[in-house]
DNA sequence: ATGCTGACGTCGC
DNA sequence: CGCGACGCCAGCA
């Protein structure tokens, strides 16, 4: 099962050559429709689980990268939102998880362990 | 050039 | 178990 995609990522993975960031895009860019992940979650599964950091920046620089990422499906660990001001809007991350149907109250995502996806078990 | 900051998480006390 | 310190590394003053 999900075969498929896991070996683009993979082979991904396994390039050096490939940046930190291109890396941390394609992961996010896998997050399915109406789940959600955190940075710690993609920063781990890109082996630097202490980089999660990183992660937050590069979703920052989500907006010029060319192929769409779905930065919104992106939250700290804690299911937090805490980088909704960074779009355009500041509801207009909240509003696309609603649209999702993953509840957000008070910028907090509501059963979030249900939502959560989790790259190094569903992704491999 | 240097130092602080930051969409986080982990480790140590 | 709560809290502080550190790591990560790209931008910016």
């Amino acid at each position: 099962m999900k075969k498929k995609l896991s070996n683009n990522i993979r082979d991904l993975l396994l390039d050096n050559k490939t940046g930190f960031f291109d890396k941390v895009f394609e992961v996010a860019r896998q997050v399915p429709y109406g789940r959600v992940t955190s940075y710690g979650a993609i920063a781990k599964f890109l082996g630097t689980s202490k980089s999660a950091r990183m992660v937050g920046w590069a979703m920052n620089q989500t907006h010029r990268c060319k192929s769409y990422v779905p930065a919104h499906r992106v939250v700290n660990r804690l299911g937090l939102l805490t980088g909704k001001h960074h779009f355009a809007n500041e509801n207009e991350m909240e509003n696309l998880l609603k649209s999702e149907g993953v509840e957000v109250i008070n910028d907090k995502i509501i059963d979030f362990s249900k939502h959560f996806w989790d790259p190094c078990k569903e992704l491999i």
